[in-house]
DNA sequence: ACAGTTAGTTACTTTATGTAAGTAATTTTA
DNA sequence: TAAAATTACTTACATAAAGTAACTAACTGT
């Protein structure tokens, strides 16, 4: 058995863990969006990314704002949990600059 | 089609959106282990450690030592590249110590 | 000799993800 | 005005990844 990390942290690695979570709240990152502009900027399917986004919803990450104009726009945002993810995503950026530097063309 | 993220942080991420793998890193980096002691430490099966630690060595993540002792020793540890994941992890922590409150017991 | 440990592997099941097409409400274009 | 496109999804199905449990092989301690 395991007892000895603490549970908080394994929650949040498992978020992280679920493909697609961190790009997507990367993606949000820049500003809220809509699903299509989403699905064709991370290259995910419509399916995986509607999935993902309910899962961020219900754990307070992303909001999800219906705009009832005609026609009615729908738009992703963090919340500040959400936003929170920012030095994370920082430091992950950090690493990549210095371990995965770009391929030669 | 999506080209206007970084291919280096995509890369990043998806080491990261693999189950298991960031909990692997956290647990390493409190020093060299032993494959029994990982698997029960985490709670993983030893197929999936198995994997991850080949998929990790395979990155230069992770090395593989083998102490030629009576009985041989198999210890695994981080690299300068796995060690430098500290800032990512502890950002994590943060955050989920932050926005993850243990529940009440 | 027998049970236990270590570092795995193998076979099989379950779950997650991906793919492609479909839908319903609009809106733009020919 | 009819046909095509867009948006925000859902559904059905296929494939890939993860979990479970049992097994192996080499040793070790009792």
């Amino acid at each position: 058995m395991h007892t000895w990390i603490c549970p908080s942290f394994e929650k949040a690695m498992r978020l992280l863990a679920q493909r697609w979570t961190g790009m997507i709240i990367y993606q949000l990152l820049s500003g809220p969006q809509r699903f299509c502009h989403m699905e064709s900027a991370l290259g995910i399917s419509g399916k995986v990314l509607s999935d993902r986004l309910k899962d961020l919803e219900n754990e307070g990450i992303v909001k999800r704002t219906i705009y009832p104009e005609t026609p009615v726009r729908i738009e992703y945002s963090l919340t500040d949990k959400g936003l929170a993810f920012e030095p994370i995503m920082r430091e992950v950026e950090r690493w990549s600059q210095t371990w995965l530097p770009s391929a030669s063309p």
